[in-house]
Order: structure tokens, then sequence, then C-alpha cells
DNA sequence: CTATAAATTGAAATCCGTTTTCAATATCGT
DNA sequence: ACGATATTGAAAACGGATTTCAATTTATAG
């Protein structure tokens, strides 16, 4: 496993593109994160350490770390684009809670092997998949929340 | 299984919405739609043949739709909700294909099972889920089609 | 059947996250 | 250092979804 750092020089330098000051702080920044960010709350995050870098920047350094393997770009159908770590965290899927927002992470290898079934018997080539459960986590349906309408 | 045109106006019945020509309208050509279209794309369809009824209208009664259970709201990831009539319609997830747009329906009693497993593990309820498998239909790979970048 | 209150309509405006534009600045191979 | 090329931040543009608003239609009560 190649570390981020190299990763994303690497990238650069195919693709012959420029090592800045602003990149790099936008990946050590975002390596620091757990998860799940959408571009406006890492950047307003960013902010408070880094005033100067803006917003498209941002913006565009997080799409070149999907488009180079460091991040892996999320939508759970609330209107935004989330990004997380991808390098050095396994393929996972999600449970999205309805309440309070939390998310969860689960992998389980029987449902990844019947999606390979399923595609088999339509004679269709998997690129990627998206599962998504939606629904009440632990503390907010043993509390009586109910999700937002 | 109750008519989809009684199931609207009960629905309308009981929020005390009115009875329209232009839902009635929008209701039947919605019936006749196979599939997954988006607003924009119904819009242009039924404005062939009801050139008076505007977008903000079929947005509107689409919603309706939704709420009242005769559509269900998809989204595939292009950046547009899209429509399909889910009453008198099964449960099932989807394979869209990346070249050319193709959406194939399937659905697998093992891996639902499987998604209520994993959500009893984590202590979740359950609400909705959406699976969806990208990659390339039948057709597309056997051509040497490759997915759009 | 009115009259009246309330909901609906279509066009246009607005929203809001995302993406692009552009002139100034920074990077990097030579 | 120079010069070609890429990057930056602010602001503008984009695009689908939603809302506004004045005119119209619907449903209810008299
Ligand atoms: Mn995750
Ligand atoms: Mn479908
Ligand atoms: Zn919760
Ligand atoms: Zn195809």
């Amino acid at each position: 496993m190649k570390k981020p750092e190299e990763q994303f020089l690497d990238y650069l330098a195919r693709k012959r593109l420029k090592n800045t000051s602003q990149r790099m702080t936008i990946l050590s920044a975002f390596l620091r994160q757990k998860a799940h960010l959408s571009t406006e709350e890492f950047y307003l995050q960013l902010r408070k350490k880094h005033p100067g870098i803006g917003y498209a920047t941002v913006h565009r350094t997080l799409k070149l770390f999907a488009e180079c393997g460091i991040a892996s770009e999320r939508n759970f159908g609330d209107g935004q684009m989330r990004f997380e770590v991808s390098l050095g965290n396994e393929h996972h899927d999600h449970l999205v809670c309805t309440s309070c927002g939390q998310i969860l992470e689960f992998e389980n290898q029987q449902i990844e092997q019947l999606q390979v079934d399923v595609a088999k018997t339509h004679n269709f080539i998997i690129e990627d998949h998206r599962l998504e459960l939606y629904g009440l986590c632990s503390a907010c349906h043993s509390t009586g929340q109910q999700s937002v309408s």
C-alpha cells in the first residue's frame, strides 16, 4: 500500500500537474478527517487553520483526490456530494440514520458475491455499486425519535 | 391492490387537496410510462399531447405521486431525480449501464434478507434502502463500448 | 344555483450546490 | 533567472429543483 502523499504526487506527475502548497495543505487536512464530509463542511473546517485557501481550490482538489483513488465520492441523497478517505480503507457500504444523520459502515461478503451472481445472470459487467440502508440508528430509535419528514 | 386513480383521489381527499383536470391528465400519462423518467423527460413527453400543462405543475404532481405511493423517486447519480410507477410494481433494485444508460431491474430475496441481518447486528431499523450496480450492459460490452469517462 | 374561501395553475423568479471563467500569481524545466 | 504552463481565489455561470405570485379554478355552504 503506497502512502497517500506519494500516490498523489505520482498522480500529479503523471498528469503533468503541479505540486502546490494549497494541494498539500488540503491533502494533509483531508487525511486527518474521519468521514463523509461535504465540500462545504470540509472547507469550513479547513478555513479555521488556513483562511487563505479558496472554496474553488478545495473543490478542485477533492475531485483530484477522487480521481487518483485517495478519496471516494459518496451521495447519500441529501443533495450534497460527500468525500471520504478511501486509500487504506476497505470497500464498504453504509447505514444512514435518517434522524440524526449518523453514518455507520459495514461490509458483507455474501452480499458482494450475490451482486456478482445477479450481474452474471444479466450478462452485465459490474464497474461499481452502491448499497445504502436508510433508517434509524440504535440511539435514535431507542429514544423514540422519528425520522425527519 | 387499489387502483391508482382511486388511491390518488383518496389521497387528495385526505389532504383536502383538489381534483383538477391537470392532475388527472398527468396521472393517466404517468401510468402509461414504462420507466425511470426524469421530470424534464416526462414533461417533454406530456407536452406533445397537452401543451397547456406547465412544468411546475408536472413537478408538483409527480411529487404528490411519490407521497401517496403511486410513484417511486429514484436517483441514479446523474444529477436528476427520476420517477417510476411503483403501485403494482414489486420492490426491485437496478443495474445501470454507464455506457448507454439502459436500466435493468432485478430482485434478489437473499440480498434483501442479508440486509435485514446486517441491520440487526447494528441494532438499526431499516426504513428504506438502495442497491444499484453500475457497469456495462450486455449490448455495450459485447460491442466493445467503453463507459463514458 | 350563487357566493365565498381555499387551493391550483403557469410563468417567471429564486434557490443552492456545483462548476467554470478570468486575470493575477506560482511552479518548474531549461 | 526566463518563459511556458498550470494554479489560484473571487465572482459569475450553470442546472435542476423549488417557490412566488397574480389569475383562475375548485369545493363547500347558503
Ligand atoms: Mn464510508
Ligand atoms: Mn425500476
Ligand atoms: Zn440516528
Ligand atoms: Zn449499455
